[in-house]
DNA sequence: TGATAATAAGTGTGTAAACACCTATTGTGG
DNA sequence: CCACAATAGGTGTTTACACACTTATTATCA
């Protein structure tokens, strides 16, 4: 008997272990959703990360944040988040101004338009997740949730 | 108290859901363990996904298959399977032959050194992989199997 | 049979990712 | 104090992604 991964795959051989198939399906399902989101947030002109990062300055509040912190909040970590901040940068959602007391640090902040912006996804998102997740029991997320990490931080 | 995805992103308030956080995990895992094979992957030249053609089309022996075969069994699916391909038929993993009967087809196959190539990675992959999730019970791999095939299908 | 739909594959183009390398500024130890 | 490492940020270039559009071939059915 096949896995539902294996027929969605049309894979005609089983999993080498438990683990692959772990693997595997981790890879698929977080492309599946976030393939959704993608098309979500294309219809406002952003990118997953582009959201990512205004979820994240929204959070930082006025003070903002260096462009490696930036980074470093982000979910799906991105080599190149200087050309990320330029694009939006470019788009008017956030702006960027270099430090006065140590110069090294460029401070990034989300503009008002941003700001409006990203408030106004929050329903909208918040949907998406609820008909992408919604039908899982609390339990069920709990223990994926649990599962995840633990397969994050290695022992 | 935070979660721990909720630390490791130095997020300072709480998720808004069991949802959201579900769907960052996953998403978190996923960049995760994806970007260690892609290391892996890249000592051979190879990204992800043309291991993962170059395994398709090993299961699929020598009869090989369309290119729409290959992208539908693609664990991430790629919207320009051509090019891959293209890339992949340029090294001389893969080799290419339209068909004679329906000449809309390309069948797509395995070269011999694509399958030396595939079957050396074949330890290494499932080193890498025990690596990384060894750690879990087979309990804890069989739930977060389970609670992945559930998210990616909606009721 | 012949227009038309359906299927398979490929192309053109703008955007983004990935990687190595470079510049500017500040901190530190001899 | 000054060489030098460390930190923050940016640049250049190659490659890959994503989307819409196009071509070629076969199937369908009025």
């Amino acid at each position: 008997m096949l896995s539902a991964l294996g027929m969605e795959l049309k894979q005609n051989k089983p999993f080498g272990s438990l683990e692959e198939e772990a693997a595997l399906s981790i890879a698929r399902t977080s492309a599946v959703l976030e393939h959704r989101v993608s098309q979500a947030l294309k219809a406002h002109g952003l990118t997953p990360s582009q959201y990512n990062v205004l979820r994240i300055l929204r959070g930082a509040g006025p003070e903002g944040l260096c462009r490696n912190e930036v980074g470093a909040r982000l979910v799906t970590q991105v080599p190149d988040v200087t050309r990320l901040l330029d694009r939006m940068e470019d788009t008017g959602l956030i702006s960027r101004q270099r430090g006065s007391e140590d110069r090294r640090y460029v401070t990034t902040r989300v503009t008002s338009k941003g700001l409006v912006l990203v408030d106004q996804l929050d329903q909208p998102m918040r949907d998406l997740l609820q008909e992408q997740l919604g039908h899982l029991s609390k339990k069920s997320l709990r223990a994926l949730i649990d599962a995840l990490a633990e397969a994050r931080h290695k022992p």
